[in-house]
DNA sequence: TTCATAAATTTGTATGATGTATTATAAATA
DNA sequence: TATTTATAATACATCATACAAATTTATGAA
């Protein structure tokens, strides 16, 4: 594939970039240790300062793991470290095309989700949903912030059901959006709609769960793709007022 | 949202927990200066160590940009980092459960991207995928490295045509997993089929491409389901052997 | 051999000095 | 006055040294 183009200006952003590939192509593997801060200072030619450094963005990154007393060791990818970064790119750089191409991702892949979730969903699913829309139910109008959460926790809920771990990596961070997203469409709605919009959302996720509960995956499919056009409009009419 | 649980063993990571706090509270805005090192050792009461140690790790996480002689910024966050973060995770971490996993996620959102590629696509990724298909069947049947390029340019090309960056960012290191998917499949093949099943994927891509030149949503994308189901049970097969 | 202790190793933090790039300030010039 | 140039101040980069803290290894007694 290809090399990424890279400027190692400083010495610890050189020092890094072949860490990097070095553990790339195999010759430091995973759990395995790699030399010690002295010994790499001898290799390199550079300062324990820069060893260090180097050692330390990578760690960062959640590809060396350091263990005092012990050494440095290559780490076990973990998919929550690669969880945590997407989620925090997402949070920290929503912007209005980010959202839109987001919601449209979602619009993708949300009825296949659901359409799986038909076929493979265990009882305590079910009562998950179920609770879930409870709650929804209960929570007051004004509470935005709290109708965003359970919303968010709706479609995830459908998203663990399938278990797949991939799929939650790449989805989880973009129904974290969502809380975001009702930001910026409750921002520009009038007040009368606020009802109405809820209880349509609420009226959705129930159909929808009604047709897991029947394990209908076509139905599934269809009524998530529904709901997620009546989304999609919501957030293209916000963002044109 | 929920906040993680994280370990501030060290003096440095609890700074750079701090920081990322800070940002994603918004107490400090992209493309915005934070304090000089100086500045921070006297508001955590550390050494400059530390605190160019906790730098460091958001410089490599993408999330501060340092610019020597002027100051420390925060990123504007961009998706080619985030890009970067998850092919490296995929590629370090490439397991037969996380392999089975990607190849699902390919079945249930290729078809998608194929039907909406059929819709959107422009006259200059017809020629690329005819493009893309000579040079495959061009390409010598012993030649898996290239093969796996190409396929991997193949589905590559549907996903850059619906112009849609999120989910380049999220499909882009799956697609980058072909080569080594190929690797275990034909590592377990007998010789006699490679030349079946290179003739196989080819048809398959000549008649996804016909319908997307047909702008025949609904056949892309079954066409894709079916090419992906034979890819998937290829590669079930090479884990049993 | 087993186990407790000491020594050596390795990472973590602090400090001070020097190098280098950027920015701000002041002086010189037109 | 306005622009340019030279200088100083600022800020990050690197190096070297010292010591602390955690772990591992070596040692020696029971």
């Amino acid at each position: 594939m290809f090399e990424p183009i890279i400027k190692p200006d400083s010495l610890s952003g050189h020092v890094e970039a072949e860490l990097t590939k070095a553990i790339k192509q195999g010759q430091y593997q995973p759990l395995q240790k790699i030399p010690t801060e002295h010994e790499l200072c001898s290799i390199f030619h550079v300062s324990r300062t820069v060893i260090r450094e180097a050692i330390r963005g990578l760690n960062s990154k959640g590809i060396l793991d350091i263990r005092k007393g012990s050494g440095v060791y290559v780490s076990e990818m973990s998919i929550q470290n690669a969880s945590e970064t997407l989620n925090l790119f997402f949070r920290l750089s929503s912007d209005n095309d980010l959202m839109l191409h987001a919601i449209d991702s979602r619009a993708m892949i949300e009825p296949m989700i659901a359409a799986e979730s038909a076929m493979v969903r265990t009882d305590d699913h079910i009562l998950s949903l179920y609770d879930n829309m409870e709650k929804l139910n209960q929570c007051s109008l004004e509470n935005k912030v709290r109708e965003a959460e359970l919303d968010n926790q709706f479609h995830s809920i459908l998203l663990e059901s399938i278990n797949n771990p991939v799929l939650h990596l790449l989805m989880n961070p973009i129904f974290n959006l969502i809380p975001k997203f009702k930001h910026d469409v409750f921002a520009k709605t009038i007040i009368e709609n606020m009802k109405e919009e809820k209880e349509k959302m609420l009226h959705y996720h129930e159909m929808i769960t009604r047709a897991i509960v029947e394990k209908d995956a076509v139905k599934a499919k269809d009524l998530m793709r529904a709901h997620l056009k009546v989304t999609s409009e919501n957030y293209i009419k916000s963002t044109k007022k």
